[in-house]
DNA sequence: CGTGTTTGACCCGCGC
DNA sequence: GCGCGGGTCAAACACG
């Protein structure tokens, strides 16, 4: 099935099966942990995404992207569900890509600039907690997401994304989210996250990797910065990041 | 009234 | 073919 992890634990180090993009934070206004030490046992994750595996060393985070590479179109997203059963045979629905975000923090819903409707809950086999399934509100937008909470760290939420937004991010936001108030193009909000992200100082945002396979470790970034995950995109995590820190191993302090 | 949530039913893909 | 589980629909409901 379609899971929510699609990987295993191998020597102390749980190997991703597909390709990943992801952004690994956590968010200490929601309770995140003081240090990425806190959040998990070992927060740094090693993502890649050109490569084939994703690694979590440590063994309490295991989150990775999922269908990656076999990116399509939105076409039938939006219309997937008609009453009217199987449409083409043997078109099987494929998916977009999808991108895990790990998130520690108390609360479920976390805002990233963007608005979602709530579209279905289910409980998740194995696991105590149910997941629930958003859509983001603006037209035409194919944008889902689905919100979990790990068993295995019930501090811990799992927040996958597909698709990618066809709109900026909307400047109205529920519940006084920190967030940038214009509206912002892709490029501009990356840029600012990025200046947020050099003003940090004592928190700390750590950067790894090399221009074939950089690595992103994002800790104890301020609720400002949970729209990053508006940038799931390798394209974007490269509008994120400056040259100087996308070819380069740059190390904020943590 | 507009917007968002809840929730049971339904659809679909996959493994056995 | 059947059952299971993930994903989605849509009516009812809640709320500002």
């Amino acid at each position: 099935m379609a899971g929510g992890v699609h990987g295993e634990w191998e020597n102390g180090q749980f190997m991703f099966h597909d390709e990943l993009s992801a952004l690994i934070y956590q968010n200490p206004a929601h309770g995140g942990a003081a240090s990425p030490e806190q959040c998990f046992s070992s927060p740094l994750a090693r993502f890649s995404p050109f490569g084939s595996n994703y690694r979590v060393s440590g063994d309490s985070a295991a989150f990775g992207v999922e269908n990656a590479g076999e990116a399509d179109q939105e076409s039938d997203m939006s219309n997937s569900k008609k009453p009217n059963k199987a449409k083409e045979k043997g078109a099987k629905r494929q998916r977009e890509p999808r991108y895990a975000f790990v998130t520690q923090s108390e609360v479920d819903h976390l805002e990233d600039g963007y608005r979602w409707r709530k579209y279905g809950q289910k409980a998740v086999k194995n696991s105590p907690f149910p997941r629930s399934y958003y859509r983001c509100t603006s037209q035409k937008c194919p944008v889902k997401k689905r919100v979990e909470r790990s068993h295995q760290d019930p501090t811990v939420v799992i927040t996958t994304y597909e698709g990618k937004h066809t709109h900026h991010c909307p400047t109205t936001l529920r519940g006084g989210a920190h967030l940038f108030a214009p509206p912002l193009a892709p490029a501009t909000t990356s840029f600012l996250a990025m200046q947020q992200l050099s003003q940090l100082g004592s928190t700390s945002a750590l950067l790894q990797g090399t221009s074939t396979s950089p690595s992103l470790y994002l800790a104890n970034l301020p609720p400002s910065l949970q729209h990053l995950q508006c940038s799931t995109d390798y394209d974007l995590l490269q509008d994120l990041l400056p040259n100087s820190l996308f070819h380069g191993n740059i190390q904020h302090d943590m």
